[in-house]
DNA sequence: GTGAAAGCGCTAACAA
DNA sequence: TTGTTAGCGCTTTCAC
């Protein structure tokens, strides 16, 4: 037998198709008496809703925006294609994207763009942002106007938004010292850590993971200060270099932010590569580069592929009141090895 | 502007709806002049078809048949459930998915059920089973039938048949090899590899994987005979701890198959746990326990979850005739430490 | 060769 | 409070 549509319900329960259409759709205007008997038919029968045929009659289009960061990291750039990538499939899906972009360093006007929806709201956010009080408030207001929102890569614990889509930067934290530590001789010696900032909500999780397992199990290894270079690869080198040359005792590094290209810059111009065992973040050209010629032994990723599609899965599900497969969508924390590079 | 529709080309082309279906789906019985006529307004108009729409009318369901070996392993039982799952959350995409289980030891018996598909061929077989030439054979008889075959897991290389879901087992192997060989201390001990059986095609190229990035890497390790234990944890146990107590040498063991419940008890039992840094492969309630209480230091593994929806996906587009994504249908080899479980 | 018209399963006016 | 009816974008008889 074919699936049960809405007429095999009107019939089993004796009513119209217009009021099976009601109850379904948690629509008022029908008798408590005559829901039951529709809710009947429809456990009876084993109803499940065909939302094809219903968003085509509904002529429905989800209207999604997305925010992202004007940094000019790889990472981000690999965000934005797979934004584009999403859009272009997902048109057929009756989806239309549209994405914004932000000053980096200008959350303030972040908290005005996001203001600015409630003009015209859409039906879901996807937004990458650091939580600050007036992007929490701007973003509880668009919440105020029917529009979801989801945050990517970075939470916004506050804000009282949907599913964060992102990793857990503790634990990525705590698996780079993990690897630095069981990759080095059980010997003493220096490990650095590289961040963007440790302001930025994210960098300092990875850097709190990363001592904590430092501390637990790899003491021998004395964790040096952290060197804040704001994602910027020519500070990178610079730093980096510098503090190279000081530290001859430095035998690893967890490079926790973003400038990756200014790292292998000064691993390979001060020669200190094969003293130094190295752990990156994020699959990009620069440390695939870097893994494959050995510069870097470890990238902990998350997939910015992954991300989007979640991102607008779950926007999608929470619009359609639909449940989401949660395994489906926690983003890993990957381990990337020259080996297993994809 | 809206999407145009097939009533914008039919008007733009000076046609009606019945010819512009039949140009869109290449049925014969239109005159060349006016299929460009059509193609032109297509074009023109910038025409994509609504595939929702399409398969609402034409009633169309994906007939999907998967098979997978009766074998007892967990990682099975997580493919199991994952097929489950994904049929149930399909149904409402007008997809039925039976699942046919074949006796594991007994490929005649599969051939025989995959031939007996041709009777009543689905849209798509989703398969994961050894490449013997019957099976062979016999896939190329039901693709022969018009059905789009997609194998899983164990790749079937010489039927001719579309896209592998699954990983690449040469990579595993390497990328077990490496994990155990920077964990372990540079000098000279014996390392174990315990497979399944080495005439699985899968487990045998992880080996060849493994034992390259030995040779290439870490002389100084020891490459023990393949333990063959056919899965079967009873035989892990028994056969590894008559090797411990043979080789004290042993400090690293790579499990390629399954049955590492006997690999954990015979650890536990003979107290090498600590001596001992085991690289095994799949993540099970088994695997997840032993990673978290350190007995297994890392885990290679392939998400269940991830194969089947995009064994699905692909075997949908093909019958689509549509593209996928090739980089959300590359299926990843993960690595999991203790510190980045899901 | 081509076209008109009747659906597919569901929703949304508009009546009643 | 409930029912009738006309679509959504596409496919598919069955005439012409």
């Amino acid at each position: 037998m074919s699936r049960p549509t809405v007429h095999d319900i009107a019939q089993t329960a004796g009513v119209s198709l217009a009021t099976v259409d009601r109850v379904l759709n948690k629509r008022p205007g029908v008798r408590a008496k005559t829901i039951s008997r529709v809710n009947d038919a429809i456990e009876k029968l084993g109803y499940v809703r065909d939302v094809a045929a219903a968003n085509l009659a509904r002529q429905r289009t989800y209207d999604f925006t997305c925010f992202l960061p004007d940094a000019p990291t790889e990472f981000l750039s690999e965000l934005r294609a797979a934004v584009a990538e999403s859009a272009a499939m997902s048109a057929m899906e009756r989806m239309r994207i549209a994405v914004s972009t932000y000053p980096a360093d200008d959350t303030h006007a972040l908290a005005d763009m996001i203001g600015g929806l409630a003009k015209a709201p859409p039906d879901g956010l996807a937004l990458m942002a650091p939580e600050t009080p007036r992007v929490r408030d701007a973003v509880r207001r668009v919440m105020g106007c029917g529009t979801s929102v989801v945050p990517m890569v970075a939470d916004l614990p506050t804000a009282g938004c949907g599913h964060f889509v992102g990793i857990n930067n503790v634990a990525a934290g705590r698996t780079a010292a993990t690897l630095l530590g069981r990759f080095l001789p059980v010997a003493p010696a220096s490990v650095l850590v590289i961040a963007g900032s440790m302001s930025a909500r994210d960098h300092a999780e990875r850097r709190l993971g990363f001592d904590q397992v430092m501390a637990e199990r790899f003491a021998h290894l004395h964790v040096l200060p952290t060197l804040e270079c704001h994602d910027r690869s020519d500070l990178v080198t610079k730093r980096l270099t510098d503090l190279l040359a000081k530290h001859p005792d430095v035998c690893g590094i967890y490079s926790a932010g973003a400038g990756n290209q200014g790292l292998v810059q000064a691993l390979n111009a001060s020669g200190s590569g094969d003293r130094v065992t190295v752990i990156a973040h994020e699959l990009t050209d620069c440390t695939r580069a870097a893994l494959t010629d050995g510069t870097i032994d470890a990238v902990i990723a998350q997939n910015p592929g992954h991300i989007v599609r979640s991102a607008l899965r779950v926007l999608k599900a929470d619009v359609d009141g639909m449940e989401t497969i949660p395994s489906q969508e926690r983003i890993r924390t990957e381990i990337f090895l020259k080996e297993n590079l994809p």
